[in-house]
DNA sequence: ATTAACTTATTGTTATTAAAAAATAAAAAA
DNA sequence: TTTTTTATTTTTTAATAACAATAAGTTAAT
C-alpha cells in the first residue's frame, strides 16, 4: 500500500456544543476538563478521533458518552485550526453541534462527567478556543432556526405553542407577536394536536402538540422562512 | 512541554473548490493529479496542512499556487473524514469553497498544474469523494447566494445588470424575471452606476455598475432575501 | 360564588412589502 | 425598418407584519 511522503501527521479532536432548552432559556452542555493542560477548566465536550471512526461516529460516541443519547440532531459546524489553539501540541478540532431535549438525557452520565447545564448568558469562559466556537454555534443556531424548523429538536415529544415561541424567543433574544406566531406555525401542518392538555399549569392548560414526523422530514431541507425579516440575525 | 498520550495522528489534507464564471456558465477549476495513488485522473486542488500554517493559510497558499491570487473569496466548507476515503492512508480533507473572478487568475499557473475550467453540467467524474464535495459545494453556493450578496465575486470588477442577471441564472439554473431583478439589485444600493457602457455589444449597451464596497462590507452579513422564495433551494 | 388576574386561543383589520406581469421606450446594428 | 437588448414605470395580486378585539380556561383571593 502506497503511503503518502509527508512528515506532519496531526492529532485530531472532536468538540461537541450540545444545546438544550429547560422552557426558558438556551442551555449548553459543559463539562470540567479532567485531563492537562487546563485542567478544572470548563470546556466543551471533546475527545480524539479513532483511527477507525468517521467523523461523525466519533461526535456520537462522544455525546453518548456525556449524554446517554443516541440518534439527536448533530451537524459538523466548522474545524478550528490555529497553529497554537491547543499549547499541547498541534491539534486540529472539528466542532459537532447538537441539539437535544434536555429532560431526555442521562443526568447520571452527565454527572459522572463532571457535567454541568449553562444558561448561555451565564456561561464561564472556556479554554483554548471553545469561546469562538461557541459563539459559531449560537449564530449557526440563529441563521438555521431562522430558516428551518430546528426547534423542535430542542422541545420533548409533547410541546405547546407558547413553549414553543418561549424557545424561539430564547434563541433570538426577542418577543415575538403570540397571534403571528401560532398562526404561521399552524399553517405549516407540521404540527399534531394530540387532544391532551398541558397539566402542569396554574392558568389555562394549553394544547398539547407533536411533530408530524413525516411532513417534518420533508418540509425541513425547504426554506422556511419562519422567523420575520426583522428578527432574522445580523451576522452569520 | 505536556503531549497528549495518543498514538493516532493523522494525515490532514486540504482541497479547494474554486467556482469561476465565464458570463455563461458557472465553472470548476479542476486539476489533473499529479501524484499516486490516482495519478493522472480529475481531482480537486488540494495539498496537505503544513505544521506551521493555519487552515485558511493552508487553503490560501493552496489557491495561490494555482492561479496566481490572493485576497479572494474563500470560506472553510465541510471537513470529509470517512476512514477509506483516501485509499493510500486515512487522510481527513477540510474542504475550501473560493469564489474568483475568471479572468483575472493567472492561466500560465493554471496550465502549468494541468488544471482546467469545467462547466459544472461537463465535469468528469473525480477520485476519492471529491463528487460528494462539489455536490456539497454547489448546494451551499445556491444556499449562501439566495441569502447573501456573494455573486459579485464572481464578476470583474465592471459588471452589467444583464451580466449579474444571467450569473443568478446560472447558478439556479433558472430564468429570471428582468424588472423584478434589477429593480430589486438597484434598491439594495450596492450598485454604483460608473456612467461608462458595456462597448462589446451588437445591440443596446448596458450600464457598467460597479460594487459600493463599503455598504458591500455592511450588508454581507445581512440576510438578503435575494432570490424569490420560489427560487430558493430545495435543499442545503 | 363571585371576581380578579393571568394565560391560552382565535378571528379580523390595516398597512406594508414583495412578486408577477403589462406597457413603453430607447439604443444599436443588420 | 426590423430585430434584439436594455431600461424604467405601472398595475395587479398575494403574502406578511402589526395590532385590535374577543372569548374561554384555570386558579387564588375576596
Amino acid at each position: 500500500m502506497y503511503r503518502y511522503p509527508v512528515t506532519s501527521r496531526i492529532l485530531l479532536a472532536i468538540d461537541c456544543i450540545i444545546f438544550g432548552f429547560d422552557g426558558k432559556d438556551i442551555k449548553l452542555l459543559l463539562v470540567k476538563r479532567n485531563l492537562e493542560p487546563e485542567m478544572g477548566k470548563w470546556s466543551l465536550m471533546g475527545g480524539f478521533l479513532r483511527e477507525d471512526e468517521d467523523l461523525e461516529v466519533g461526535a456520537g460516541r462522544i455525546i453518548f458518552y456525556l449524554t446517554g443519547l443516541k440518534n439527536i440532531y448533530v451537524e459538523q459546524l466548522e474545524t478550528f485550526g490555529k497553529v497554537n489553539r491547543d499549547p499541547a501540541e498541534r491539534t486540529v478540532s472539528v466542532v459537532f453541534f447538537a441539539l437535544i431535549q434536555i429532560d431526555e438525557h442521562d443526568s447520571e452520565a452527565v454527572r459522572n462527567h463532571n457535567a454541568s447545564w449553562i444558561s448561555l448568558d451565564q456561561r464561564p469562559e472556556l479554554i483554548f478556543d471553545h469561546n469562538e466556537m461557541v459563539g459559531r454555534a449560537i449564530e449557526h443556531l440563529r441563521y438555521k432556526a431562522a430558516l428551518h424548523p430546528i426547534g423542535f429538536e430542542l422541545l420533548p415529544e409533547l410541546f405547546t405553542i407558547p413553549q414553543l415561541q418561549k424557545l424561539y424567543e430564547a434563541i433570538y433574544n426577542t418577543p415575538l407577536d403570540r397571534r403571528n406566531f401560532s398562526r404561521k406555525l399552524l399553517s405549516t401542518g407540521l404540527l399534531i394536536d394530540t387532544g391532551s392538555k398541558n397539566s402542569n399549569s396554574t392558568t389555562k392548560k394549553a394544547t398539547l402538540y407533536k411533530l408530524d414526523t413525516i411532513r417534518y422530514k420533508e418540509k425541513f431541507h425547504a426554506f422556511w422562512n419562519f422567523m420575520p425579516d426583522s428578527m432574522k440575525p445580523v451576522k452569520i
